[in-house]
DNA sequence: TCCAGGAATCTAATCGTTTAGAACGTCACC
DNA sequence: GGTGACGTTCTAAACGATTAGATTCCTGGA
């Protein structure tokens, strides 16, 4: 048991006690760079456990200049994707031995910003970036501390920055083909408020398959339920529901379903849907949405994993088409 | 514009621009605890500006012993209830300039315990839990590092503990009643696996306010939308499901409705729904949930507040019930 | 003129580590 | 016995801030 006094034990306390000095104690405790002896190691080891030594990170942080603290940037942790994806990232970092320092930048640049600057000076030794919307490069900010940064979900625009995300562009074709399968010929797709993001990358992967199809309509909402609810209760009211629709979020997804069952219209039979993000929990809404399953806790680990080695660009993730019943198969 | 050099300046370049030394640098960076002549803080601010000085937090936390970081352990961020409580609890952090360090403790004692000691490692200024199984009391933890805690949601078992946590007694009860005003005489309980945790206060608020009623029957499952969604289904097949429910989480309930749908089965027609969590998103389901809302964003303040200052309890705050569809109202 | 008192500033210790450089002892080898 | 090499340990200088205590410089009063 240790013995206890009203500070907590420093190397210097442990040294002392083991009756040698401080640069030896942590050469025991961080296996350090020059080697010890095995019967001062087994001393050292003794008082250490005796006095509860616990190395102060701070103190070690000033030193080497390393704080063992990502820092992780997310649009929304209440949206379940989001909050899905920060917590495979925080497991993936405890199994490196890093903490995560966390942060909601709500969808604006500014505070996106906000955020980097704050963990930057906290000396984190590197970033992750969960971006919704076409958030900016931050590189300007971290290229000058030398903090490594890694995009999860999107990109910035123009960079050769480390980027993880899933393969929109075959998704999309995959959600078409497969409302198209079940005899659509008119398919529309239910976008964000503007093309910037992956939702943008989405969009633009649908015009391409529906490709001169004018009766394929293009919507755009929020990315809330409530937003899409709305949406689809005014699009009800005036006939104007199209028969088949790929979202491009759970979360406008859940809303069309909600906004649907208001106006008693029956899903698949008086509209298919098909989402795009496919959190674990989209396969519990009424009916079960058809939706392409994005490997979030893969996302996380190769986020993860590129942050700490020299890696550029990770291949795109392949997100496989997890049938239910919103598209208009029987389950 | 910052002139550049490889390494970020210090105190001690500021003090060489201006002429001074690092205390007085320091007095004018804190509006320290002595004061300075007006014109030495504008060649300091000037020198500053110019250098583009950032304070070093890890160097500053070493030597003042607080580190402006908070440590917020949650049981499972992609559960949008506590999703939408992390992202409060770092909000309102961000107000009062701290940081926040999180940690996914996954329903897991073991793993809770680890969190706390990791963030005490790391010098937190303080914790907060929100725990939802009967989590144990980390005051033995806490206690001899000095490090205040709270707990969000539910507290530990016997203590004296700061708690910020809803009324569940009362919501329960508006709960039985609102279903008892749509003719309901038998009311039944979706609880969770054990009585652990808020769950379990809310089933004992049940059990008083169906007393003595044997037809009130009580159920239980995991708390995942998997879980109450296949419970559902069993009981719809042996015809034992019950005509009104009250479900311990959103979660659950959530997976009631779908597992409703898939057997056909009407909400509320066939059965009653109201569920006890109330996050923003459970508006939008189909039917929409009738549930009582949790303050999340007022808890998380509360919380916040009461970490900072020397109030011990908290009064349980009051959940309205957003009335809605499934409870059986016309909406 | 001299001195007390106060405002402004400087000096230097301190927080708890890490780690380069010096020092020491032992051994093998010529 | 002298010498170099090696293994082990110690000394002390960082890391970049905060802040008591000492010092300096002025001012006003006797």
């Amino acid at each position: 048991m240790p013995s206890h006094s009203d500070r907590p034990a420093t190397l210097a306390d442990v040294a002392r006690k083991a009756g040698t000095s401080t640069a030896v104690v942590s050469y025991v405790i961080n296996d350090g760079p020059r080697p010890v002896a095995a019967a001062t190691r087994e001393r050292v080891l003794a008082a250490a456990a005796e006095l509860g030594y616990r190395p102060n990170r701070i103190a070690r942080a000033l030193r080497s200049r390393t704080t063992g603290v990502v820092g992780l940037v997310l649009a929304d942790a209440s949206n379940p994707y989001f909050g899905a994806l920060a917590r495979h990232v925080e497991q993936a970092l405890d199994r490196h031995d890093r903490l995560t320092m966390i942060g909601n930048a709500g969808y604006s640049a500014a505070r996106q910003r906000h955020l980097v600057d704050r963990f930057l000076d906290a000396r984190v030794d590197g970033l992750i970036i969960v971006s919704a919307d076409g958030a900016d490069d931050v590189a300007a900010l971290t290229a000058a501390a030398g903090v490594p940064v890694v995009y999860v979900h999107h990109g910035p625009a123009g960079g050769r920055a480390r980027v993880v995300a899933a393969d929109n562009h075959h998704a999309v074709h995959e959600a078409v083909a497969h409302l198209r399968g079940h005899g659509h010929r008119h398919i529309a797709f239910l976008s964000g408020p503007d093309d910037g993001g992956p939702v943008g990358l989405r969009r633009a992967a649908w015009s391409a398959a529906v490709a001169g199809d004018p009766g394929s309509v293009l919507l755009r909402c929020d990315y809330s339920r409530a937003a899409a609810d709305a949406l689809t209760r005014r699009l009800a009211g005036e006939g104007a529901l199209p028969r088949a629709l790929v979202a491009a979020t759970d979360e406008q997804a859940i809303g069309v379903l909600s906004g649907a069952w208001s106006r008693g219209l029956d899903v698949p039979g008086g509209i298919a849907l098909i989402s795009l993000d496919g959190t674990p929990e989209s396969a519990h809404t009424a009916p079960a949405l058809t939706a392409t399953r994005q490997p979030l806790r893969a996302m996380a680990e190769q986020a993860v994993g590129l942050l700490f080695d020299d890696a550029s660009r990770a291949p795109a993730a392949r997100a496989p088409l997890a049938v239910r019943r919103s598209c208009g198969c029987q389950k």
